[in-house]
DNA sequence: TCTGGGGTCCTTCATCGA
DNA sequence: TCTGTCGATGAAGGACCC
């Protein structure tokens, strides 16, 4: 098997799917500004009670810090880490750049999250090379003008050049040949899967299946009883290393949503509908801003015990504004019949998307036109010229001393 | 130990109309 | 007219990803 860093003659025919993923993204975009700390372990994470790692440098790593995990225990395992809050700002300009980059090489790019990408570089061969030649000059041109390191994964399929991408971080490129991807797959363990979780990994080892190759001598039907039809059938084909799955450059939005977990748990009802008008508000806003109507929402509530309910409604007409958003969120909590339980957490989230040049509004006999959505799109003009938070409903707006009613 | 926020996809169950 | 079936759709919940 080719090793990290030493693959560029490997060969690479049909491989034409990249990986691109940052090595500990965020923590890299904050050494940029603090050198002194390279080498050191360093955690990005909100540093009050209910926050999780966000990223964590690989010296922090070492201590078993991970991204995801509470705080409080990534302080526990690791004292000396340096915390640095989040600027989620800052990561989305680097981001964009970064896409900036892929985009240089092919218009193929499909973007999974603010730090990785998978590129088809097919046609761009002609022009530029063999695929391992254009992730080495990806990782070199990411480096010289953002200076943080990536690791790329050269495959013939998206979900191999993945797991190829993981195999060789940090700072590493990995071809894995077409010949070898079963050699390359089956000494894996399940878990490495891209789909297999913690709960579905405990379920396969139930079974006895701990590595891919396990997993691929097991019959697909006895992997749907299992695991279900839609799920048995894909780890089954992923197991021998089929994924036809394409880079797709413009996949759709399908839902907006926010959600807000308390500093502390709250059970009164008052203060939990103005958290939904809050949320409310965003999530319109971010329909409205990607030119977007909805017709499903929902609500999500999550108790102090971590419980979870949702509840959702499918509206006769798609919408944009905040305040159906929020009445409609307001219904399904009062229907959830939760009277005072104390939730840590509550999301509005809308669904049913479609494009709002596309959606027609149809008033009803003696109905007439509310007026929110130009009140609303009025706030966002002014939201765009003087910044967020700059007019707001009244109910939102923070009372000038404690006591006084807002 | 004590679990964010933004998403996608899948399964199961209920309902409704043909 | 009644009953059973089937597909579409909606709702709820769960698992997973970064």
């Amino acid at each position: 098997m080719p090793r990290p860093g030493s693959d560029l003659g490997a060969d690479d025919t049909g491989c034409t799917i990249l990986h691109v993923d940052m090595d500990a993204f965020y923590a890299s975009v904050e050494l940029r500004e603090r050198p002194e700390l390279k080498g050191t372990p360093v955690v990005i994470g909100a540093p009050g009670a209910r926050g999780v790692v966000l990223s964590a440098t690989y010296e922090a790593r070492r201590f078993g810090v991970h991204s995801a995990m509470p705080m409080t225990r990534a302080r526990r395992l690791c004292p000396q880490a340096v915390i640095i809050p989040p600027s989620r700002e800052k990561y989305a300009e680097v981001s964009r750049g970064v896409m900036e980059i892929f985009h240089t090489f092919t218009p193929e790019v499909e973007p999974i999250a603010s730090d990785e990408a998978f590129l088809d570089v097919g046609g761009a061969r002609k022009r530029l090379g063999p695929p391992a030649a254009i992730a080495a000059m990806i990782r070199e041109q990411v480096v010289r003008e953002h200076g943080i390191t990536c690791s790329v994964g050269v495959a013939n399929s998206k979900f191999v050049a993945k797991l190829a991408s993981q195999h060789c971080k940090p700072d590493g490129l990995l071809v894995v040949p077409a010949d070898r991807v079963v050699d390359f797959l089956h000494p894996l363990p399940v878990g490495a899967l891209w789909g297999v979780g913690e709960r579905t990994e405990q379920s396969l080892v139930r079974l006895g299946i701990r590595t891919v190759g396990d997993l691929a001598g097991v019959p697909v039907a006895t992997l749907q009883r299992q695991l279900g039809q839609a799920a048995g059938a894909h780890l089954a084909a992923l197991a021998w290393g089929r994924d036809e799955r394409p880079v797709t450059p413009h996949a759709p939005d399908k839902s907006i949503g926010a959600e807000e977990t308390f500093a502390t748990d709250v059970g009164d009802p008052v203060k939990i509908r103005r958290e939904l008008l809050r949320l409310s508000e965003r999530v319109a806003a971010r329909l409205r801003e990607g030119g977007h109507v909805g017709r499903t929402v929902s609500v999500k509530l999550r108790r102090a015990d971590f419980s979870t309910i949702s509840r959702s409604r499918t509206l006769r007409e798609p919408t944009d504004v905040a305040q159906t958003l929020y009445a409609t969120a307001c219904d399904l909590y009062t229907a959830a019949g939760l009277g005072r339980d104390r939730l840590r957490l509550v999301g509005v989230r809308v669904e049913n998307l479609s494009p709002a040049g596309e959606a027609t509004r149809q008033l009803g006999l003696g109905e007439r036109e509310t007026g929110w959505r130009e009140a609303e799109q009025a706030m966002d003009r002014a939201a765009r010229r003087f910044g967020r938070d700059v007019v707001l409903p009244a109910s939102l707006v923070r009372p000038p001393f404690d006591g006084m009613a807002p």
